[in-house]
RNA sequence: CGGGAAGUAGCUCAGUUUGGCAGAGCACCUGGUUUGGGACCAGGGGGUCGCAGGUUCAAUUCCUGUCUUCCCGACCA
């Protein structure tokens, strides 16, 4: 391909409003475009890349049985109402009425829309499993679209659906999927890690999640020092060594407290350490249910944990007036496990039974308790394992201590179960001719986030440097001066050679100066260069690696080998 | 949704304090000279100063409102 009819508009200064590597890089190298917040364009250059990104998705997803389809992107929104995720997706949904009034939305993701397909057209176990895939536009409403391609509100993304008869079939489809997503991640050269995720946002049981390691990832993700465990932040779990206390357990005193809300107030005003304290959050689990997590004063409580803890669907954070209402008007910053209302499920950490002598809020105004022990002051109704672990940690598994990173989720996957078959009424016949609500599992990869990630985690100074395996070509011609008959023989010659051999080739045919081509093609991040100048006249051209900088010259008989010797070492 | 910042040429940004002809560099067009790391000379084109209203003889500049974009947080996955 001639550059001159690339349209690639690269830019000399980083536009002001990328702030991230990735954003600038792609901006400057003419790859994308903004058109709105979380809207962008993908020139040429970047939808090559996503085309061979697609290419490499498909072909070890059709290895391990799926089978590509495409749904449509606009939803009716009865479908969701179905579901019931029409009212908890929430305002992420972009919504939209046709003239008739009619509601739609811009699907964020196709669990209903398969769902309902397979509902109508499936009838028999026989017919199952089924693994089936697409790679369509998404939408979803961010609040804050962020950092270019990483989070937007338009994406691509490759999501994928299978349907069971059996629990061992799920879990036989799922562990390959698993496999075909590492395969995936390597072959595009993502430097990225499996971490045990949260299923319960998507209904589901067991979930994983591919992330890409990076310093602007938005989630955190904890492994171990020593062993091979690594989760996310939300499910990761801690060694928990429960002490026997022979500790004298004085008896509990009211302490007066004026204005003392925070756990920094309280534990600085009686002058004792902040795990010392007992802090207590309120939760209202599945729109009903009271709940009051209580973990030590320097621990934070894990939402997800809480939610597992006592089987709740979704939970949120109990407002000022519900908390309000449920404790006779005390403000937040009071509350305590010791004799709350009937109504409140208290649900303890594990690290509390290990507490001696602890503070809490004393469920009055101005009040909390001090020498209060838990077993005889108050009994949870449970103790489970309700906190985040921090740095430090013993991993659960015993070897060695916790560490955080940060990570882009660039894939996720879920086994669904039942969530959305029995909500949509979505069943086979079974062997005895008996109904049975089909089992299902999705799987999703951000194609245009994967994309942004790969970048992230593959430039330097000069611009982009593209793993082989997804550049949008494979090698650069740049001839220095394209006016010289001898060099534009040689050009043309090798992009003959070159493509002949089933090579992308790029050939910079711009009456540019040298500077401007090879600051171009730094920036563009093709692995290889092959610069054609003076000794084009005894057709000897330099072939540079773009990733390390590292230049040899070659006469073009030799070019092929000099050209798979250095693309093997990659 | 809370906090912060910014909207002036395609890009980066001055000018606004103290109201008085709309600016620079890069990019673009024409001609010429150049040609191994973002050339040079000469000439030229390009603006609803985000939008609306107000104050004023006069508003890019002051006031009010509004929209957009970015950043931090919350939220989401």
């Amino acid at each position: 391909m001639k550059q001159s009819q690339l349209f690639a508009p690269t830019l000399r200064e980083t536009p002001n409003d990328a702030e991230v590597i990735s954003h600038q890089l792609m901006l400057r190298a003419g790859y994308i475009r903004q058109i709105s917040s979380g809207v962008y364009t993908y020139l040429p250059l970047a939808f090559r890349v996503i085309k061979k990104i697609e290419q490499i998705v498909r072909e070890e997803l059709d290895a391990i049985g799926g089978v590509e389809m495409l749904l449509p992107t606009l939803v009716p929104a009865d479908l969701w109402k179905e579901s019931g995720r029409f009212s908890t997706y929430g305002p992420e949904m972009m919504k939209m009425e046709d003239r008739n009034q009619r509601d739609f939305i811009l699907g964020p993701t196709h669990e209903e829309t398969f769902t309902k397909l397979i509902r109508d057209e499936i009838r028999s176990y026989k017919q199952l499993p089924l693994h089936l895939y697409q790679i369509q536009t998404k939408y979803r409403d961010e609040k804050r679209p962020r950092f270019g391609l990483l989070r937007c509100r338009e994406f691509i993304m490759k999501d994928a659906y299978t349907f069971h008869d059996s629990e061992e079939s799920l879990n036989e489809m799922y562990v390959q999927i698993r496999n075909a997503y590492k395969n995936i991640f390597e072959r595009v050269g993502l430097n990225f890690q499996v971490v045990t995720a949260d299923a319960g946002a998507m209904g589901g049981r067991e979930s994983q999640e591919f992330m890409a390691l990076s310093s602007i990832g938005e989630d955190t993700i904890v492994y171990s020092t020593e062993s091979d465990y690594v989760a996310n932040l939300e499910m990761a779990t801690s060694k928990f060594r429960k002490k026997t206390n022979t500790a004298i357990k004085h008896d509990k005193e009211l302490s007066h407290t004026p204005d003392m809300k925070t756990i920094e107030e309280v534990a600085n005003y009686l002058n004792v350490p902040t795990r010392q304290l007992l802090k207590a959050v309120l939760f209202v689990a599945d729109e009903q249910t009271p709940v009051m997590a209580i973990v030590r004063g320097d621990h934070e409580v894990n939402e997800i944990k809480v939610r597992m803890a006592v089987n709740a669907q979704e939970i949120a954070p109990a407002t000022d007036e519900q908390i309000k209402e449920l404790f006779d008007d005390l403000p937040a910053g009071f509350v305590g496990p010791v004799d709350v209302p009937e109504a409140v499920a208290v649900v303890a950490d594990l690290y509390v039974q290990n507490m001696v002598d602890a503070v809490c809020g004393a469920n009055q105004k101005d009040h909390h308790y001090i020498n209060v022990n838990p077993g005889k002051d108050f009994e949870p109704e449970k103790y489970a394992d309700i906190r985040m672990v921090q740095e430090g940690d013993e991993s659960p598994d015993g070897e060695g201590v916790l560490k955080f990173s940060k990570g882009i989720e660039v894939g996720h996957i879920f086994k669904l179960g039942t969530r959305y078959s029995e909500s949509m009424n979505a069943t086979v016949l079974d062997k005895n001719g008996r109904n049975i609500p089909i089992i299902m599992g999705s799987y999703g990869i951000g194609i245009s986030r994967l994309l942004s990630s790969v970048v992230e985690q593959n430039a330097d100074d000069q611009g982009i440097v593209w793993p082989t395996s997804i550049a949008p070509f494979d090698i650069h011609i740049i001839p220095i001066q394209l006016k010289n008959e001898d060099q534009a023989q040689l050009a043309s010659e090798l992009v003959e050679l070159f493509e002949a051999r089933g090579y992308d080739v790029l050939l910079d045919d711009r009456n540019e100066r040298a500077g401007v081509k090879f600051n171009d093609a730094e920036l563009f991040g093709i692995p290889l260069q092959i610069t054609i100048g003076k000794k084009a006249s005894e057709g000897i051209v330099e072939v540079t690696i773009r990733k390390t900088g590292e230049m040899v010259e070659t006469k073009k008989e030799d070019i092929l080998d000099t050209i798979s010797i250095l693309t093997s070492r990659d």
